[in-house]
DNA sequence: TCACAATACCTCGTGTTACGATGTATTCCG
DNA sequence: CGGAATACATCGTAACACGAGGTATTGTGA
């Protein structure tokens, strides 16, 4: 996918990621695979630039000696979710410009 | 709207706003403004980023003692425009992803 | 005539951000 | 003993939107 569209995209996704429960960053790497991609090193900005902002709190745990850190979703980063499922319209409108023909011949 | 959501679609708005039929700065902010709002210094940058990638060509003009830059899409542009139609059923797959109710409960 | 909005273009600096490269440390498998 | 997988983290870079500011002309109203 174009990189700039995955841009307002990816912390949405791992917002929706850990919504129906706490997960970790390798975890939602593979969770989130199917839909849209991302390297580690994203993913950790992302996680800290969510938690910087409310939208998650971080809870370390030992997993068979590694180092885990869970993270979980607040009333922010719930909200950030129904906020873009209300600028959806927003998209669905632009999409409609990008793909109407040419008003002249339709 | 969210501006990191906003970069991956003023490109392929910009494109739009010039498909069917040639347009300068000034009008084509102003045909975008109902579906995504954007400032000068954004569009010329845009345009500019364009033109170098070859998916508009620039032609100008005098209106009324003013300049005006007509910009033309090119192949190039339209291929742009059918890739974003590709890329829409990913951001549909993402969409149900952000917005499907927990697993657990349906 | 003077001020100001609208039209129409452009540049510069800044903050945000995705990502590759790189590093640390452990467990598991052969 | 080596390498893949798991799991975290930092750094530098390039792309990008935008506010602030600039240039120049044509209306418009007092």
């Amino acid at each position: 996918m174009d990189i700039q569209l995955k841009r307002g995209l990816l912390d949405i996704c791992v917002l929706a990621a850990i919504k129906d429960g706490d997960s970790y960053g390798y975890k939602i790497i593979r969770d989130m695979k199917p839909y849209i991609a991302l390297s580690e090193s994203t993913l950790y900005t992302i996680l800290k630039r969510l938690e910087m902002a409310d939208m998650l709190t971080v809870r370390t745990t030992e997993h068979d000696g590694r180092l885990r850190k869970y993270y979980h979703i607040t009333k922010k980063g719930l909200q950030r979710i129904e906020n873009f499922k209300r600028e959806w319209n927003e998209i669905l409108s632009i999409y409609r410009f990008v793909t109407k023909e040419d008003a002249k011949n339709g």
